[in-house]
DNA sequence: CTGTTAGCGCATTCAA
DNA sequence: TTGAATGCGCTAACAG
């Protein structure tokens, strides 16, 4: 900056001004910094700005798998909201691990983010509510009660519900079950779902019709050579996720079962992929995209002194060609 | 820092001699700030390190869109390059619009990154090699010749080549192409490699069997719905990329023609859904992983005052069961 | 071993 | 309208 003042022969606090159209400037003036500008290929310095103003117009979004379609359709949510704003995502991973969470939160506060967007992971509501004095911060996957913070969650339980539900609305009986990680709130969730509604449509448990799996596709084709291994009858499976389901589709075709005329499957998320399976996939449809959007919305807000309230979104059940009706 | 001086009872050179491990300092006096800094929840702010050191740790990484898989799986690998380096990733994306891609670029160099990788986008070689003047680049996609640059690239026309040579020696003769965006030049070149692989084997080109696409899955259901209806006899399908691979393939199930028994379909890049699409989709495989890594790797390299070179990498034919020996 | 001091590049208050 | 001066939080001489 320097350098342009010294080249259109003005004062640094002119150049200054003139950036950020603080105060009137005469046209001459005017006219030669901006052409310094243009000559010297001059960019201010963010940092230095950000230092000055103590606002780094960046936001913090820590997200867990950048590989993965689920999260990604979130960030695309809070890339569209963030648009025009100003502000820009500083993305970063925890992998799923406690300690790299805890780690790379701590990063974005260094770096003095403006505010963070936590999407899911594994972080204990407390430790997000300690890193809340520090920075608003907006979660998604479970609740928080904090002054500068707010949550947006899906009832993973009634989506859960309503997917077998769907099942047994279908008239099926023998519904068995891909479940989430243990670790996963929103699997455990989902799964109580199942149950609850197995039970009040007065289906009795099978234990031996749920499998494990950790919501990626191989899990999902282990568990139905599990399942088929088992011996036990079956005609629908819902898969807690929709790349289990893809992984239970695979194996499925691998032994020239049919879907949907011999298996029904109903999968969780509706990835964009799963409009493009064969056939299309039957899923409960989480409004990723829109969640990403409000979450980055709701965090400019309290960036602006506003006061937010949490939300709870609900899953929709997206039928296409998996499923089918028992005669 | 001043306040942790204050408390721990020292100057804050101490402190920051302290927090860099910069000189020895006695044990009373480190447990001391220590104290202070648990204490104070103090965590140093990097725009103010940033600004004096003069580097932001930070590596910029300009993509087209965060909801890819394609991107994304370029990024796992800038991601697993720059964990433990102590850079960090700002990613940003321009959106396929060359006017944004200029845009995030200035924003990266604003913000003073040490370096970028620009992944693909439709920025011209020379505009590059401009920002080279400013910050260190790395580019995929193209190829550039700069001091503190270097490119990595795939030979897309011999890709394409490969593809086509494998239905080929299936003996299929009759071998219709879903066309990328005229946009893409790596679309244009593994077209180029279609066209050459037909003249080789000395099969006439029939523009009847090209359908152009975007690249998305839509197009390629699309486009094998225009196939049909021009009535134009084929026994195999290169798509462009996978994703129209699999809109191909969903319109092929629509018209109850299998794969491969009717026809033989092969896509490009070897997205990680195209393992699990019934039956697994055969496909060139881009090491985009590989690419990510390999690009921040050589970024670290530049920043590093040493000498980089180009490379190119290749693809690689993975033959899952979509292809089929004609008799 | 430790404290004092001079900037890093910018915005802004205070004078002029 | 404009310029000089101050400080944002930190590092790195420099001097003790």
């Amino acid at each position: 900056m320097q350098e342009v003042a010294r080249v259109a022969g003005v004062s640094i606090s002119t150049v200054s001004r003139i950036l950020n159209g603080t105060a009137r400037v005469s046209r001459e003036k005017r006219q030669a910094v901006q052409d310094a500008i243009a000559q010297l290929n001059f960019e201010p310095n963010r940092l230095a700005q950000s230092l000055k103003r103590g606002r780094t117009m960046t936001v913090g979004v820590l997200t867990q798998d950048i590989g993965s379609s689920y999260f990604n359709e979130t960030l695309q949510g809070v890339d569209k909201a963030l648009a025009n704003t100003g502000y820009a995502p500083l993305i970063v991973s925890g992998h799923w691990d406690t300690q790299d969470e805890s780690d790379r939160i701590r990063l974005l506060i260094a770096r003095r983010v403006d505010g963070i967007i936590i999407l899911y992971g594994t972080l204990e509501p407390e430790q997000i509510l300690a890193y809340t004095e520090q920075v608003p911060i907006v979660v998604t996957g479970r609740r928080i009660e904090a002054e500068r913070a707010c949550a947006i969650d899906l009832d993973h339980e009634a989506a859960g519900y309503a997917a077998t539900r769907h099942l047994l609305d279908l008239n099926h009986r023998r519904i068995a079950h891909i479940k989430g990680p243990e670790e996963h709130r929103d699997a455990v969730q989902r799964f109580a779902g199942y149950r609850r509604a197995l039970s009040e449509a007065g289906v009795d448990y099978d234990q031996r019709l749920v499998v494990n799996g950790d919501f990626r596709e191989p899990s999902g084709l282990l568990a139905v050579m599990e399942l088929l291994r088992r011996g036990v009858s079956f005609t629908a499976i819902f898969a807690a996720n929709d790349q289990m389901a893809y992984g239970a589709r695979l194996a499925l075709y691998r032994h020239n079962i049919r879907i949907p005329e011999d298996i029904s499957l109903i999968g969780f998320d509706d990835l964009p992929s799963s409009s493009y399976t064969t056939p299309p996939l039957t899923t409960m449809r989480q409004p990723l995209f829109d969640m990403g959007q409000t979450a980055a919305e709701s965090l400019l807000s309290i960036i602006d002194q506003k006061r937010v309230e949490s939300m709870r979104v609900k899953a929709e059940l997206v039928v296409r060609e998996t499923t089918r009706r028992l005669t």
